[in-house]
DNA sequence: TGCAAATCCTGTAGTCGATGTAGAGTCAAG
DNA sequence: CTTGACTCTACATCGACTACAGGATTTGCA
């Protein structure tokens, strides 16, 4: 199976599949005469757990750790439950974050209800003012934003 | 008012405000001298206004947007009503994509209730099946994540 | 068979919103 | 007069891709 035939086949564009390559997400492919990459089943099924994961919002580092275990059968899987636990942490954390900002816009959004001159506009003058006064967001957030 | 000065007043790392000059977010200072950044109150009240629509999770450009509207103090504010309508828009949109999420990994999460050897973990199958389908998400958010 | 389109390769740069660093100049206190 | 704090510019780094440029190879069709 050639590249394009793998990106097909999981949804994946061929970029990201030799960006993952590179990251050692998935083992670089066999080679053939022609130099294109070669690739199996079982390259397939790992490129579908790392899409499957990046579904799930998981950083490319912590698909890494999940990925040692799968390569280690015989090792404990508390680890696993533990990366999962954090990481729906994280989900709940963002979405609290994203409420309270919700909140805080709506107030901001019914300053304006009636579109004049942009002086006199209490969407502009509740932005100057320190009225919205939005708890800091911590320098290092892990689940993106709305952008 | 040197650059030291005008980011302990408003909290802003010494970085992020040359950052914004460079990005033309808030004007370029006069210079002294000793070609050190010389600042006024305005200076701080435009830096501020910056800050705050960052706090409310804007973009640059969506904030390049708002300050024109400041600079044009008589054009009518709709577009100012209508640019804070579709960023709370993402922000809804952003949250509902977390909450599928956080379903999605609760339910793997509860696959594997016990620690015990990974070939057995139903975590890890469970990411290895397409169990978890999770939609798609759009190639160009506005809104974070959690990372 | 000839040729164009599709696909593949490597390598590099750009995205966003900062953040961190190197190396040099300037300034105030002791 | 030296030490340390502050300032300057310019460039590199982060994450997770995405988008080229420029070249080699393969495929489909007349």
């Amino acid at each position: 199976m050639r590249i394009g035939h793998l990106a097909q086949a999981t949804g994946t564009p061929v970029e990201t599949i030799r960006y993952y390559e590179r990251e050692g997400l998935i083992p670089a492919a066999r080679r053939g005469d022609n130099n294109y990459r070669q690739y199996t089943a079982a390259h397939a099924d790992r490129l579908a757990f790392v899409r499957q994961c990046r579904n799930l919002d998981m950083t490319l580092d912590e698909i890494r750790s999940l990925l040692r275990f799968k390569d280690a059968p015989s090792e404990d899987c508390g680890a696993v439950d533990a990366l999962l636990d954090a990481h729906i942490g994280h989900v709940a954390q963002r979405i609290r974050e994203l409420k309270a900002l919700q909140g805080h816009l709506k107030v901001l959004r019914a300053q304006c209800s009636v579109p004049r001159a942009a002086t006199g506009c209490g969407i502009l003058n509740g932005l100057d003012s320190a009225a919205v006064a939005v708890a800091k967001l911590p320098p290092h957030r892990h689940i993106r934003g709305a952008h």
